[in-house]
DNA sequence: GGATGTTATATAACGTGTTATAGATTAAAT
DNA sequence: ATTTAATCTATAACACGTTATATAACATCC
């Protein structure tokens, strides 16, 4: 049995082990989808929830709700409109812009995704989360914060620039 | 201003959300190692860390050790070589091993960066997560561990197999 | 009102993880 | 001993993020 580098080294490794657990918690997440016999991707739901929060959202907003990068939101919102789950028009005072909406076929996956699927993962992931000792989400929360304010080039202390 | 649903939606998005926040420090240590002129990846770091702890190693243990799977070490580890970093044989007792070790270039290295990235990487880290509420990297692990023992899908009340 | 700059989306190329599968070597079984 | 099964690494194909850049539409300035 050899040791787990990345949780031995602690902070050092603490972006790698993020991801980890981040891509394990996904996986997990999409065969709970799949069990439910759902005909989509884990990370596509953001986009979904997204417009029904929000009403219909460009291509650049929906980049910001979800926090991936323009191009990144241009693919999944292809998808999406491939699976006939979203529409997508030129906004009427801006030709640059496509509005992203739901489908009725789109509303209806939301709908029954609120009621069954959704909670159900909420559910899966406070249990996992329940015994920690402090408040995890607010702690993400903190430290996301903290990197808008200094990326971590600029708390490395060699750069003192007093 | 658009809101940001992964972070809205809580435990729901935590895997996108876990993910996300990896990459981005992944993308800051970058940074930080580019700014020292080093050649080399953050995500490169963690096996050279397991060889130098652990001594060679082979590709399977290389995996393990950073938890990825054995087609990721295998293009890592093949990266490493091609930079000189390490070096790799056959294991002597079993020719389908491979024993990855570290060149004089690779333990140069190695010292360097314990000696002076690494510190100011866990640093910069410790110093992102100082003010948090509680013991994030143990809370990571109770996540880890929790994992192992029962994946989401065995955690969503939907199968409650009594 | 045409040149110039800015903004929004699309596309290309790449990085790094995954799963599925092939090839080589070792272990086991008849 | 030869066949069969298991193990280890390599390779192929894909997923989904990134950066860099092209194209189209709008805004501005003379």
């Amino acid at each position: 049995m050899v040791e787990d580098v990345v949780r031995t080294l602690g902070f050092l490794c603490m972006g790698s082990r993020l991801r980890r657990i981040g891509e394990r918690l996904q996986a997990d997440t999409q065969q709970v989808i799949d069990e439910a016999g759902l005909g989509i991707q884990a990370g596509q739901y953001p986009f979904l929830a997204a417009i029904d929060r929000a009403g219909p959202l460009t291509i650049g907003e929906l980049a910001q709700a979800v926090g991936i990068t323009q191009p990144g939101a241009t693919r999944t919102t292809g998808q999406l409109l491939e699976l006939g789950y979203v529409d997508m028009q030129p906004a009427p005072d801006d030709q640059r812009r496509r509005l992203v909406s739901l489908t009725a076929k789109g509303q209806d996956l939301v709908d029954y995704s609120k009621k069954v699927i959704w909670p159900r993962i909420a559910a899966a992931v406070a249990d996992l989360c329940g015994d920690l000792d402090g408040p995890i989400l607010e702690q993400l929360a903190a430290i996301e914060d903290g990197l808008a304010v200094a990326p971590l080039a600029r708390r490395s202390p060699v750069k003192e620039e007093t």
